[in-house]
DNA sequence: TTCATTATTTGATCTAGGTCAAATGAAAGT
DNA sequence: ACTTTCATTTGACCTAGATCAAATAATGAA
């Protein structure tokens, strides 16, 4: 999935316009495994990934990780909240294959806010994108089985289902990963 | 909670354009129990809670509603994504008690948004918001047991606990009411 | 290839919270 | 006040999925 291809689907960017806006991020090759933010840092960047998974975690009390999302090939990656508003993040970003990521820093943000009045409507459309996928999730855990929850993640996210370890996935459907690998035996 | 107030603490308006944006929206009172939008219908304002209690919520095919949001005084209430997509809401939007609301229409909204520059600016801080508190309460339902879940409930919103039926919060927070209520009873 | 490490599967319990059903309490209309 | 309707509580019981523990399988480093 392509940077350009993805901004011209949400607002009808001119050709310099494009560029322009282009050019305030940088690619960068992240290798597997490779931590881009902790608990408690400042999420300095929004990540869009070209190649590659991303995800978000935090830990409990207990030590345990809670997989918080998955961010696949095409999707904007952040601890959101804490880019945004500058704030310390609750959670880990962690990249689960080697990646290609396009980053851009909120400061580069704001200045093609000034630049571009489309801008604007980009960010606005993509918070808005984001605030639905959530709301789906919400939606699948509040009130379905583990199954139905597994099947959701199948729907959304078919690549991302057998590319990830098990476990990551489990907790991500607020199951343990026990229960999904029965899941996954009863399946077809 | 005054919406002008509230306008205010997210952006530093001037008088003139607090005025200029407070213009577009309109006052209504509505009664305890009204639905303001159904499923398959096209959220077609955001409103702002000056006083009373909204709530979405959807229908499960077993005919059980499920809680999806409350809105308490000071919040933005809509269906969000039917709202900025106009796109039909999953949703049934309602007001839970006599409430006093003010109303704005997408247009309006972009209206505000071409004439005033801080309007973009209010607008992704307010989604931005609402992110954030999807999140939240996503990580409260994904792995803490009924009771944690009742305590987030409590400390997120104290005022609402105590004012809606038991039902509303139990299927909000994905339990059933004997859950709840059984709760409730072991408290303090 | 071998060994060490990590991930997944499988089995045997156990329990939080669901379901069903009935009793009690609170509201709203007449 | 009386009745109907709706909300909450309580009790008895039951399952989805958690926990604990051990056996395989897969991955990776040397």
């Amino acid at each position: 999935m392509d940077l350009a291809d993805l901004l011209k689907e949400y607002v009808p960017f001119t050709h310099d316009e494009l560029n322009g806006i282009l050019a305030h991020f940088t690619k960068e090759s992240i290798p597997k495994n490779e931590l881009l933010v902790r608990e408690g840092q400042i999420c300095r960047k929004l990540y869009f990934v070209e190649k590659g998974i991303g995800r978000s975690y935090y830990i409990k009390e207990d030590g345990k990780e809670v997989t918080q999302w998955f961010f696949g090939e095409g999707a904007f990656m952040s601890s959101v909240d804490s880019f945004f508003n500058q704030s310390q993040s609750h959670y880990y970003l962690e990249v689960l294959e080697d990646a290609v990521l396009y980053s851009i820093s909120l400061d580069n943000i704001d200045l093609l806010l000034a630049q571009y009045h489309k801008m604007e409507r980009l960010v606005r459309l993509i918070t808005i994108d984001m605030l639905t996928k959530v709301v789906n999730k919400l939606n699948a855990l509040q009130f379905q089985t583990a199954r139905e929850r597994y099947d959701y993640m199948i729907s959304e996210y078919p690549d991302i289902s057998y590319r990830v370890p098990l476990g990551h996935i489990a907790s991500y459907l607020g199951m343990t990963q026990e229960t999904l690998s029965r899941i996954r035996k009863n399946e077809g």
